[in-house]
RNA sequence: GCCGGGGUAGCCGAGCGGUUAGGCGGCGGGCUGCAGACCCGCUUUACAGGGGUUCGAAUCCCCUCCCCGGCUCCA
């Protein structure tokens, strides 16, 4: 089956043919390490993650670079304010950022950060400077836009009186929509010793060089978020296809939708902007990522605690039930003896799994996909847990294993040792069965702090007719 | 102003020419010592408004209204 993507540059869903299939090289804009990793970030880094997992359960090997921008202005401006040195700045805020990629179960392969591959970008700037694309000006490089004639071509902007950027240096710049390479150090500020005098790399600059340098010079994904289409990513097209004359430098341009609160884009001007630390000091990040993953990675979603709320729902429920799956797979009784009605069910299982993978196939659509989560979970509760068959729990968790291998959200669970899970089931059994003693004789007083003790080691106890149940919060 | 993305039942959100997607919430019921979880039923034949094309439109075309984003830095 075919995989589809939207592809922002030509504004037109197609067939997804990587260049050297299996192998698919993605690079993703990461973050300018000036402030704390917020929940708009993790949405795009989230979207990508699920796009490569999911490209990775259909049998292709990726090669994931997302660089770290650690030298930059806003960075410059944040120490000069603190009063301390912008390499401190950087490292605590490249911390919080590895930390919640780690928290969201993000995979990188590679993370490269701007300032240890100056000296490539020098060369690369050089390069520019040889072939007539740039040129040096008060000891500053800037690209020359009018000599790069497709100019425009990915954020479809035709006019060069809408190209303008960094105005403050016109003196300098030869057109006012020239960007520049390499930025000159004013005295006191960070630099590196250049053939144009000390000075640091400009922003877009890094990202063509990283990206050829990690990942060669055919990629096949490259991502971030809608707002960096203009002027980010055509500076980059324009220096990538101008230094190596390939085209296309990159096959497939991908961007997410922002996540906005209340209707509004989250800005320091509006102070409505929401640290990821924030989020995870009531909520587990698994449940902020079930929610990225299961929303369209190119819709807008207007982000508030109710709506992560109603996935924290999804989520224990989704959990609940693969626990008690696996308990019921972990028994002894398996015979493979199966009836024609669990026939059915095990044909239903297998749909909903083709369901969820086929809806991912058409452009990573998480939203289209969900249902079919639910009504693995649905029929999990309503036929397979009832039925105690471990034949039928072991299909399911199949199922769900697959579905998490994009999701991943429910690792712990899945990678709980044998040993382990065999050594709680018997003392949480044994637990129960002396509740089940006390309440017997109508000892609820007992029974019920008994209940409440398990409760409070995230254990939950579910009493009915046929005994009781447990599952992990 | 220009360029994008949208407006779908209380809320979130798929579908994008013909089988009442799904979830969350709410209400009622079942199970239960209580509670929770779970199950069943209802809320649900909804698609901004108007016109057109069609045997048939939430889906295509035209007009209007409204929301969000981008157009110096931003995931």
């Amino acid at each position: 089956m075919v995989i589809k993507v939207y592809n922002t540059l030509t504004h037109k869903m197609e067939v997804f043919e990587p260049f050297n299939p299996p192998i698919i090289r993605l690079y993703v804009c990461g973050p300018t390490v000036y402030d704390y990793t917020h929940v708009g970030h993790a949405r795009t880094y989230v979207a990508f993650d699920a796009i490569k997992r999911f490209l990775k359960l259909k049998g292709f090997e990726t090669v994931h670079a997302q660089n770290i921008t650690d030298i930059d202005d806003k960075i410059i401006d944040r120490a000069n304010k603190e009063g301390v040195s912008w390499r401190d700045i950087a490292e605590i805020y490249t911390n919080d950022y590895l930390e919640a990629l780690e928290k969201l179960r993000i995979e990188v392969d590679f993370s490269p950060k701007a300032t240890q591959h100056v000296d490539e970008m020098i060369d690369f700037i050089s390069k520019l400077i040889e072939a007539g694309f740039a040129y040096e000006s008060h000891g500053s490089v800037y690209f020359n836009v009018d000599k790069f004639l497709e100019y425009g071509k990915l954020s479809r902007r035709t006019k060069g009186e809408e190209w303008r950027q960094e105005e403050q240096f016109m003196r300098e710049k030869r057109k006012p929509y020239d960007f520049v390479l390499w930025k000159k150090a004013k005295p006191g500020e960070p630099y590196w010793e250049s053939p144009w005098g000390p000075g640091r790399p400009g922003w877009h600059i890094e990202c063509s060089v990283m990206s050829c340098f990690y990942l060669g010079t055919k990629i096949d994904i490259h991502g971030g978020g809608t707002d960096l289409i203009f002027p980010h990513h055509e500076n980059e097209i324009a220096q990538s296809e101008a230094r190596y004359g390939v085209k296309p430098w990159v096959k497939y341009w991908l961007h997410t939708g922002f996540l906005t609160i209340k209707g509004e884009k989250m800005s320091k001007s509006l102070g409505n902007i929401i640290p990821l630390k924030d989020v995870f000091k009531e909520h587990k990040p698994e449940v902020l990522r079930l929610m990225l993953v299961l929303t369209h990675y190119r819709s807008t979603i207007d982000f508030s605690y109710e709506l992560l709320e109603q996935y924290e729902r999804i989520y224990d429920r989704l959990r609940s039930c693969v626990d008690l799956l696996i308990r019921i797979a972990h028994k002894e009784n398996l015979n493979f003896k199966i009836s024609n009605q669990d026939l059915k069910i095990a044909e239903r299982i297998d749909e909903f799994l083709l369901g969820f993978i086929k809806s991912m196939e058409d452009d990573f659509n998480g939203a289209k996909a969900a249902p079919y989560l639910h009504d693995l979970i649905s029929i999990s509760y309503t036929s397979i847990i009832p039925s105690g068959k471990a034949e039928l729990a072991l299909r399911a968790l199949n199922a769900f294993k697959r579905m998490n291998q994009v999701l991943a959200v429910l690792d712990d669970v899945f990678h709980t040792k044998g040993f382990e899970r065999e050594f709680v089931d018997k003392l949480v059994k044994i637990v129960i069965d002396v509740r089940h003693m006390h309440r017997a004789r109508g000892d609820y007083e007992v029974a019920d702090k008994i209940r409440e003790l398990l409760a409070s080691l995230g254990i939950k106890v579910m009493d009915s007719k046929d005994g009781s149940t447990w599952s992990y919060v």
